[in-house]
DNA sequence: GGCTGATTGGACCGTCCGGTCCAGAGGGGT
DNA sequence: ACCCCTCTGGACCGGACGGTCCAATCAGCC
């Protein structure tokens, strides 16, 4: 499916997808045009569809498989090391600090409100984005696990769950109202619950 | 700001908002058009533009303030009324029974994120309804800590916030993946923590 | 019955915008 | 030097769609 590229080539499509992701984050893909794009790009009509034959539709996917890598990478390298209670904290500040300072802005749920989640090339990338942030966090549970600062009846995948619905629920919740204390204090809380003893809860 | 409105106008007024907001959850904000709500609401083109005079905008507008107050509708009576553990555990259910039949349809994203968070009027409508719903909830746990039976340590608020990022969070995620684990895990978990003895918990 | 204003119908317009097309410049391999 | 394929420019097209307009109808009210 790739046609050959040459340096030149690929480093336009690349200014492309980077200037598209740009406007994206502050205007939102339905007022966006093309010719959008191309003015902010310095590129032609063309050059556009040359390099996303499929048109608008597909550069938007180039845009959010650019957006989805950058969401993990921002959270580099806490993410990737949660083996201490400080670590943790560490990746809290972080998270904090990058929705805190994008506000509006969530490049994540621009794309995939906005695109249409109907489609199956949207969803995928979502969906593994969603399940490699999973894995990690539930990674850093283990560890936790293992060096014995939690609870060992902890379900590492469940805990993780929760950390992520924190992360994104206050996200989103932070674009709609801009008010950051959601995402602040869920994620304390689901934080903080990690450390609390694991009391039996009768089910109801 | 009101004209007057009689029975048959509101009516048909009416009509065009669920109307509406009927085909923007199936299709979502940019994929309709007047001439696909008038169609669909038997109406004609001068009459979108009578009772919505600032045009789609408008009547978007409408179709929001309409969504919005559906969400808390759909979780009465039991999200009024959390006065026990039983009648938590029944709003939980409620909720998952409810977004895991909307799923891809999430009335409040839907619009929230596809009509452009940046205009007040909309901000305004989301954040009423986020207010509206914390307090229901923060109701409940304080109805929870006055029959002892949550720990008297916990802080309604923070608590209230951490379920309600739950529920958004995992509803968010449902829309882009089609699965529902998000929801169901951070919900009961969120809710279980209310039930656990509050350990201290310092701060790293 | 006639007046007044709400209500309805639907033709029409102008623009925006995604997409097409073709002609030309660039540049690297032989 | 030549050729070929990539890359670039920008004019142009056609449809979709929000919005306008005017005329017709309906309903309460004196």
């Amino acid at each position: 499916m790739e046609r050959a590229l040459t340096p030149k080539g690929a480093a336009t499509r690349q200014r492309i997808v980077e200037g598209a992701a740009q406007l994206i984050r502050v205007r939102g893909v339905p007022n966006v045009g093309l010719d959008d794009i191309r003015a902010a790009t310095s590129t032609s009509k063309s050059q556009l569809f040359h390099y996303f034959p499929a048109g608008k539709a597909d550069l938007m996917l180039a845009v959010a498989r650019h957006e989805a890598g950058q969401v993990l990478e921002d959270q580099m390298p806490m993410l990737g090391d949660l083996t201490s209670w400080r670590k943790w904290q560490a990746w809290r500040r972080r998270v904090i600090k990058i929705y805190d300072g994008q506000r509006q802005r969530c490049p994540l749920s621009a794309l995939t409100a906005q695109l249409g989640n109907a489609d199956p090339a949207t969803r995928e990338i979502v969906t593994t984005l969603l399940d490699d942030w999973h894995g990690l966090l539930a990674a850093g549970v283990q560890a936790l696990k293992d060096a014995g600062e939690v609870d060992a009846s902890i379900d590492a995948d469940k805990a993780a769950t929760a950390v992520l619905t924190a992360v994104t629920g206050g996200a989103g919740m932070l674009q709609a109202t801009d008010r950051i204390s959601y995402l602040e204090v869920a994620l304390s809380e689901a934080i903080d619950n990690l450390r609390r003893p694991r009391a039996r809860v009768s089910a109801a």
